[in-house]
DNA sequence: CTAAATATAACGAACGTTCGTTTTTTGCTT
DNA sequence: AAGCAAAAAACGAACGTTCGTTATATTTAG
């Protein structure tokens, strides 16, 4: 375990990413839209449909996923959900703009990291904690984006290419401090991002393997530092 | 440019992968199933079928898109669609048939390179390029696999670890031979087809940025030699 | 009793698919 | 060459189904 650096166990209490907490937050969030007054309820269904959709829209895709099916899978009448969405885009886009959500949660747990070898550490163990805990949330983002309109998706690019720019300026820190040595800075950003997100899209290949989350966090960590020629080289098992 | 290696414009023109190509090579595989029987006919409608199929398709996806819309954006009438098709399922499984082919080329192009060094540049390389050539049918094959059928999802899962493999033996000989460091190749393999994929799944961004499909192949090879402790450390550009 | 929440059933639009018809191409005869 | 019948290919309206959506009725809880 890397050092000063919180067990993914550690990070899942810490955050508290539950089903019912990201649910409570999506209802408070779109008050406006969703007829439903008591919040308990509303939480709970809800937390049906979320599950429901989540599943649904990664096993078969969120076009293909009829509201009929929706209906059958939550437990919820047709017209119950539609108390909780006005449409179905607008479901698409009330999921998609919750999952936003976690580039908060990266950013502050980055708060206060100044050293760019630590920076670099922290936010991959973040980004990969994150994307194990709201898997299906990332998943979701990241198959349906083409669903969405042209200007959420404008937004989702954006949101992308701040991501990382997130791991370019921490790399150019580094090459200014002189702790990386010089690269281009945007692929290595590029190819980080590819493998962090890997974690959530071939998910399956990973538990196949027993692949930990810790486990695959430091490994990736060892390449990209490998790469900017300041890992410690050493044991290995294979 | 690296030694004894085809640039890529080389490699496009041995490989002839054109839409022309492939579109002949489908027909030439499906002749059972589709009703036109004079190849420059069916060649050339298929062309117009699956170019707009391809291009529909990795816009909105697959089942969002209407055949209505594939007639009018292809040309052809609902009745001509279904001849050369008999039905949209079957569309699809014709093309994701047809993306397999390009795993033969890859292992043909492997044939014959013994050193694990050169083996690991060469599949690095020739993935990249065929991705680059054939980025429509990868990205489709990528993204709709979901929408297949139970066995023909094995099949692709199949496929998916089998390009795994390719690169875990390359890994494993070149430790066996002792020119790569001891450590886990299987998540070196993943890691390495996950920078591989981004390629052609978040093409935009490289094309904003003006990378070369030679520049990124150079760029991964040092990224995962120098993991496996083997990579000519030097000059980059920023 | 009342208001909030859910269930039911129906609507028009759009879907994949089919099929009788028309148009185009081919091969043969003059 | 020209004409023509047969074969091949393309067409597009229409079918039954399923979709997202909504209006109305029923149930539940305070």
């Amino acid at each position: 375990m890397a050092k000063g650096e919180l067990s993914f166990e550690e990070f899942r209490r810490m955050v508290s990413l539950s089903m019912e907490n990201m649910c409570r937050d999506l209802y408070l969030g779109n008050r406006a839209s969703i007829k439903i007054k008591k919040e308990p309820v509303a939480v709970g269904n809800l937390m049906k449909i979320l599950d429901a959709a989540l599943t649904l829209s990664n096993k078969k895709g969120f076009s293909a996923m009829s509201l009929r099916e929706l209906s059958s899978q939550s437990g919820l009448s047709m017209g119950a959900l539609y108390t909780y969405f006005s449409s179905k885009e607008d479901l698409l886009h009330m999921i998609q703009r919750e999952s936003a959500v976690v580039f908060d949660v990266l950013t502050a747990q980055l708060e206060g990291v100044r050293d760019p070898q630590a920076r670099l550490r922290r936010a991959i163990r973040t980004h990969l904690f994150l994307s194990e805990i709201l898997r299906p949330w990332f998943y979701f983002s990241y198959m349906e984006a083409k669903n969405l309109s042209k200007q959420e998706q404008k937004k989702a690019i954006e949101a992308e290419l701040l991501t990382e720019k997130l791991f370019v300026d921490i790399v150019r820190e580094g090459q200014d401090v002189g702790v990386f040595r010089d690269c281009d800075a945007e692929l290595v950003a590029a190819v980080t991002k590819a493998m962090l997100q890997d974690w959530y899209l071939k998910r399956w290949k990973y538990a196949r393997r027993k692949t930990t989350v810790e486990r695959y966090a430091e490994f990736v960590t060892d390449v990209v530092e490998g790469y900017l020629g300041c890992g410690r080289r050493g044991e290995k098992k294979s």
